[in-house]
DNA sequence: GCAAAAGTGTTGGAAATACACCCATGT
DNA sequence: ACATGGGTGTATTTCCAACACTTTTGC
């Protein structure tokens, strides 16, 4: 059944570098953009950090944090860049989500644009606030966005709604320590649903990943709950041991 | 607590189009490009689609199939354009996965590639497989590729073992009809595990998305067995109903 | 009749859910 | 003292994993 390839095969040209190099810079119209989605939880709401749009045509509209990638700069790198900007912070989460295309997508002509979503602690930078052009909103009030920004939003929406159920992500959100119905609130919040309280502590200690900080909360009119903190160290060892996956929390009922 | 913001507010510099226009222009000298890792499955091994690198300094490597993208082409269109060339299949599964884009990461240049993930049935299209330049590879014989192709490989590999677990993408591996066995082998390959025949059946019949087509194998030296066809209407009738996830195969043990 | 894979049910353990009472604090 | 949410245990159900024998075909 095999035949010999050799005779009937054309042997295909092999392009030198400047050929590729001239091929690829008559093509390179094409704009290349970052857009962050920056979420953070604050009065037990998932919010997100929008700004006005500083196109003319979008004036009025709410619109992503984004930049254009500069030639001599990793994707990545200009992600981190835009969020350091704006927000005065490093090393904070950051995941790349997905890649924006369309033709028409951006009034400007040409350009491409890489959505990244970021978690960060909203109380860690009051800095670029106050601003009125840079507002923290409500995820549930994002509508009409500028360009495909609202598109953009939505998946990036949708990701952190998977990846939380199944990564200890909540964790960038929260302040260092935080009581156990404070990471229920964000987890609700989020996820838009409602949990047992028993349920869920039994569910989060069986993980083993948070470390009791022998504190209580203050200055609450009730009972004050213990506080923790996560255990990153103890976390990445059962992910590297147990192929399992050590963080599931799954719930598809809605609130109420 | 709260001050008045108007007072120490600067006014932002609203731009007009032609100024961004321009800044876009001044900064696109990056080149925009789209791999894709098109996975077939055969001799019960699941198999990905390389060719040759065009690029004399790789030119004993194996890389991905890519193209540069046309300013007025979408990005998902260049993709399928990509994947209709090289095995004329249109309609066939495709999905984006990742953007690579290090600022070294091609010789030429700056070129900022977007890695799709594609899933067909490598007995639909004969055609150009004959050019020995383009070949099916078995996927655990996938190393040492052109560029950073490995680590897109990579990638994509891991992104499609999740993703078959959460969703019905087998199919698109397999002929239209086909055995549970078949279905079955396809799931140990692309897993790289052992599960239970008794309880996969279990699992797929419960899910209730295939079709008895009432026709059996035929020469095969043992009992025929059953064939089957996915039954596409039921399976989004099923998602979009109950919003728990109607296809689940998780499983963590390697094989044997 | 024999080799080889198809087809089929049950059982035990683990995990998820549902649910109710006492406790510590601020007012 | 009371209002508010913190903290805990158990019974039930549901899901998953383990497992062995009979059936049908080609040779």
């Amino acid at each position: 059944m095999h035949m010999s390839l050799t005779d009937s095969k054309e042997k295909k040209h092999i392009k030198t570098l400047s050929v590729v190099q001239s091929e690829v810079q008559s093509s390179n119209r094409i704009g290349l953009s970052v857009d962050c989605v920056i979420f953070g939880f604050d009065e037990n709401k998932l919010k997100v950090l929008l700004i006005r749009s500083d196109l003319k045509k979008f004036q009025h509209k709410w619109s992503l944090l984004g930049d254009i990638v500069s030639p001599n700069e990793d994707l990545d790198e200009a992600a981190y860049r835009i969020l350091k900007k704006r927000t005065g912070l490093n090393d904070v989460y950051l995941e790349q989500v997905h890649t924006f295309g369309a033709v028409r997508r951006h009034p400007v002509g040409r350009v491409v644009t890489v959505a990244y979503c970021s978690l960060i602690n909203i109380h860690h930078h009051k800095l670029n606030i106050l601003d009125n052009e840079l507002h923290w909103h409500d995820v549930r009030q994002v509508i009409d966005l500028a360009f495909d920004h609202q598109q953009i939003f939505d998946t990036c929406y949708q990701r952190l709604k998977k990846r939380i159920q199944e990564h200890p992500l909540g964790f960038n959100l929260l302040p260092k320590k935080f009581t156990l119905r404070d990471l229920q609130n964000l987890y609700e919040a989020i996820l838009n649903t409602k949990m047992d309280r028993r349920n869920f502590r039994k569910k989060i200690f069986t993980m083993d990943i948070l470390v009791d900080l022998n504190e209580i909360e203050n200055n609450v009119p009730h009972r004050p709950g213990k506080l923790y903190k996560f255990n990153f160290s103890k976390y990445e060892k059962n992910e590297l041991n147990g192929q399992k996956l050590i963080f599931e929390l799954k719930y598809n009922k809605p609130a109420m």
